[in-house]
DNA sequence: TACCACACGTGAGTC
DNA sequence: TGACTCACGTGTGGT
């Protein structure tokens, strides 16, 4: 029941462009043009008709070839198709755009959480210490802080973490022309954690450049 | 010329389902079933073939209905259609296909050469350490490395990272049960600078627990 | 054979 | 008025 219908429309093109039924009624201008000037185009009645019915046909098929094309392109487009038939292209097309919608949604939701977006953040001069609840069903708490670049630094923060008695999920570090900006990911914080997290993590960043 | 085609469907059902041309000839069965018995179900050819088209027919126009429902699901998907119109419809739907795959493929090849996906990895249990180039362009290679949390590792990274005369582009660092999994993002290694980091980083991973 | 998908020309509607 | 979009029934070829 598979159908290949690759070529179908020039197999189908059979008809030429002026059915034979309109043909008889185009001998008769040449005859009326005897005796009336041409500019005037006298038509009779039946003529006229004949004449708008051809337009319109031809209309008619121009606006379908329009779809058709895009039939095409659909059918180029969209990765494995079987049946190329009208009513396939347009199930599998609707199949494909709600999975993209979905994929986008997805993926857009992903970079909002995670630090991709934060990739082209780099550490500003300014000191700075930012706590936000990312994800409250999961009790996850990112911080973000921005200082100069020492070694001991990681030192520090994990103790600060540990401290405070949670668990560093994740940590994202940019470090670029002596300045570091870290992106923390806490979990396990109390109702009296994040103010904690945040003392200890400020004493962390102001501590002076150790001896080592 | 914008065309706001909302409920042109019901508007154009106009047609009863059976049309007028074909309505008398099916007076004709109730006659001869008069000295025929009906369960030969006598026809005469004008009878099958009147009763053959009044089949294609409706057969055609379920084909038809199909498409065009279709059509309406693909408008209800669509955002942002003016034009309700089939051709429109296709244009637009090429057009979102288009650019969702785009966006997909944009978003999927970020979560590749970012940390994103990498949020699921957690360290291994075995020690770890591998090199591999992400973005030759640019100079870009990423380590990744699985060992004991020390509190000093991110210190010796650090070290083993300068002294390969590299920049740290990005850290990223997942703690979890006692051990650790770090990437790193580094730029400008020589053509024998990735061994030279390899080596340097094997050391850093294997050194035993510091004093501190 | 019957069924299916298609292109076609046409009548009718909208703007 | 004319340009357009649509649904319709039909003829035809492919399965």
């Amino acid at each position: 029941m598979v159908m290949l219908r690759q070529g179908m429309q020039h197999v189908r093109n059979y008809y030429n462009s002026e059915p034979q039924m309109m043909r008889s009624s185009f001998s008769q201008p040449f005859i009326s043009r005897t005796y009336k000037t041409s500019f005037l185009k006298p038509k009779s009645k039946a003529e006229i008709k004949v004449l708008a019915a051809k337009k319109h046909s031809e209309a008619e098929k121009r606006r379908r070839m329009r779809i058709n094309g895009q039939y095409e392109t659909l059918r180029n487009i969209l990765p494995n198709i079987i049946k190329k038939d009208k009513a396939s292209v347009l199930a599998e097309t609707i199949k494909q755009v709600k999975e993209l919608k979905k994929k986008v949604s997805k993926l857009e939701q992903d970079s909002s959480t995670n630090p991709s977006k934060d990739v082209v953040k780099f550490p500003s001069g300014a000191e700075k210490l930012r706590l936000e609840r990312c994800n409250i069903e999961e009790g996850l708490v990112k911080a973000t802080l921005s200082c100069e670049d020492r070694p001991e630094l990681m030192q520090l923060i994990s103790k600060a973490v540990g401290s405070a008695n949670t668990k560093l999920v994740k940590a994202e570090i940019v470090s670029v022309g002596g300045r570091t900006r870290s992106v923390l990911w806490v979990q396990g914080l109390g109702n009296d954690g994040m103010g904690m997290l945040k003392s200890h993590l400020r004493t962390a960043l102001h501590k002076p450049r150790s001896f080592q």
